[in-house]
DNA sequence: GGGAATAACTGAACATGATCATAATTGATC
DNA sequence: GATCAATTATGATCATGTTCAGTTATTCCC
């Protein structure tokens, strides 16, 4: 319906739009996000400079459209992967790792999008959508486990779920944002801290290294 | 040593940066950080607006400057109330909490501190020093709880602690960054989410709930 | 198809963070 | 206390994100 045979306006517009994603992702891949300017990207994408900010906001929005279509496929093949696996840890690391591979193709770029992603205030439809289906689908992932008598039942899926979140969260921030991990650190010290986080830090438990693992 | 009667041109350089640093909390208070100009610090300080960056590398690292007295503070009194707590979360809480107080008190300038803090990569004398502080009093407070027998003792306590940290980290996010959680729930939540990594989501522990508090 | 109404586009202009050649200030040396 | 090298300060200038009054393109209606 709001596809087929648009009107002109609108096609020109849908067109418009990715000829100026094309040309931002093509950009900021070779010369860094603060290194291009947003008139190069007008150049590039054929249009006038005052036109850019008629489809976006401001400049770091633009990382949002060249990461859209990317983080939708990364988050639905990992999803798959996940639903080919057991164990609740080891079906967060196929989402989560398919995001830290992601990031390592490109870390400059990839920290810009992830302080996008942590500290742009969430308008429903772009960013908020994107965090939310995730975390939706990592509740889900929690629910299944608890289900199969993996996790305790006293807890909703989304509270055990943000408690999972929480480690992603950091150890992606503390590897792009604050820079103090070093890459290959992070798949398997996520993997641990998820493995914690399931085990507990506490005493009161017998029995922990024969039940997990 | 480098105090008492340094040279005058010491003097002269130490009272710019507070009349530097002092101008722009002022203004960064009354009109917030985006919307204050550096031309404007510079003419509250008395100073050309060329002089401003002599003293920072660039607008940002003012919010450093303004933070990081105060952060000692909170940090000492945080420290102090924890030595005089029981329990490992309770203590925990007694440091973050001090910050989610702070941060209350000017939210939109605290988002702007707070990103900072994850996304500037660090020199070791600046934010890098007081990072690593925090993180190094957790784990000294992790490692006491391992002594008292409250914390497992196969971890190290900076693995531990970083466990921990993680959800303060991602609580603070939430609530500054995304904006996705309420102010009011922060503490609860927190606590809740520190609870559950010593406690643990897994279900091989009987007698769960009597032994967590 | 013509013309009014609406939407989309444009680049000059603006605001502001940061730079840099030049000027002023300080402190050592005699 | 005069001279000079070194440090520090300055504001005009630049670069760039963003805006806006004016222009052009599309759609709608008769």
């Amino acid at each position: 319906m709001p596809e087929a045979a648009a009107g002109l306006r609108e096609r020109n517009k849908r067109a418009k739009l990715e000829r100026i994603t094309a040309a931002a992702l093509e950009l900021f891949r070779t010369k860094g996000f603060e290194e291009t300017t947003a008139r190069e990207i007008c150049e590039r994408a054929g249009i006038g400079t005052g036109t850019l900010f008629l489809y976006v906001r401001d400049k770091r929005e633009l990382l949002f459209l060249t990461f859209e279509a990317d983080a939708r496929r990364l988050f639905a093949a990992g999803k798959a992967e996940a639903a080919r696996t057991a164990g609740l840890v080891d079906q967060l690391m196929c989402l989560f790792g398919r995001f830290t591979a992601y990031y390592a193709l490109d870390r400059a770029l990839s920290k810009a999008i992830v302080q996008e992603l942590f500290f742009r205030a969430h308008d429903p439809g772009g960013l908020g959508r994107l965090t939310r289906e995730f975390a939706e689908h990592v509740a889900d992932l929690v629910e299944a486990a608890q289900a199969r008598g993996e996790i305790r039942t006293d807890l909703t899926p989304a509270r055990a779920a943000m408690a999972l979140f929480a480690h992603y969260a950091y150890w992606t921030l503390g590897w792009l944002g604050t820079e103090m991990l070093a890459r290959e650190s992070v798949e398997p010290g996520l993997r641990r801290a998820l493995e914690l986080q399931v085990e507990g830090l506490g005493t009161n438990h017998d029995n922990r290294i024969e039940n997990t693992r």
